[in-house]
DNA sequence: CACTCTTCCTACCAACTAAGTAGGAATACT
DNA sequence: AGTATTCCTACTTAGTTGGTAGGAAGAGTG
């Protein structure tokens, strides 16, 4: 799995914003950038994209800023990699199901399938507020 | 998991070397290009590369090729995409443990273990063999 | 030896993507 | 009116990926 540099800024975003606005006060991109080290005007993209996505709220103006629309144990670390970054498997850029084998190379689809079954088990059960309090889910690290 | 050509083409190489040589002969470069529709010269660099990891066996002249250099029940599809691509898992180019994490973010490294050891658990636990068969290992595509 | 076949190896090219920048328009508050 | 902030588009830069070209080196055959 290749996280991006895109993908990893989202999240660490939306875990300040998690942690900064605990009381429903918005926080600022420009705060985040700051406390995250993440370079501001890229960032505002990705912020962009994540309201667009559905997960944040976005305020303009004076007091302005960003928050949470769902409580931070209701979003996913799977929501948030696939609002900026699109399928989460992906075999020579297209969707792991429609890569298109044949003759001895058939069962190779099927291996596809499970990584991203894996892989989505592990970050769909996995949720912002998880990672803030941080005894998580019982995830092993097996290497 | 963002599966590349390289990776691609490495596997479907592999199994066609593995159905190929079933009685231990070698099979041309040309004979698999052709029958996975891999374009040749780009495929002989990733020959090149699985070779240099020990997992074929090459000879060259008038009756070359390539051979597995294990049975292929003793190759699992890990061993092969570690062969061409390096690691697994990567955190903005950076193997996951070091992907130096502060604050409300730290507990981001042990998603990026946990994801890692699922794909490997998955990759590492299928064999050419496997794949061949093709009633391989129980993986039940769950998405 | 001369010839042929095949792997080996290096260098190169084109297209794409990722990462980051710049600058202004729209909106909200005072 | 003025200021602060999000919003949005276009652009630049650098690296990676996918693919090509051309020959050197080795292995067998007559």
């Amino acid at each position: 799995m290749y996280v991006s540099a895109r993908s990893d800024y989202a999240l660490r975003a939306m875990l300040a914003v998690a942690a900064g606005g605990g009381g429903g006060e918005l926080v600022k991109a420009a705060s985040l950038a700051e406390v995250q080290d993440i370079p501001l005007s890229f960032l505002q993209g990705i912020l962009l994209d994540l309201r667009r996505a559905g997960l944040l709220h976005s305020h303009r103006g004076a007091d302005g800023g960003y928050a949470l629309t769902r409580p931070a144990d209701e979003i996913t670390v799977g929501d948030v990699l696939r609002a900026v970054g699109g399928s989460l498997t992906t075999v020579r850029g297209l969707p792991a199901e429609r890569a298109g084998y044949h003759g001895v190379a058939a069962g190779l689809t099927d291996v596809w399938l499970a990584v991203h079954g894996a892989i989505a088990t592990v970050v769909d059960s996995t949720t912002l507020a998880n990672l803030l309090t941080h005894h998580s889910t019982d995830h092993a690290p097996t290497t």
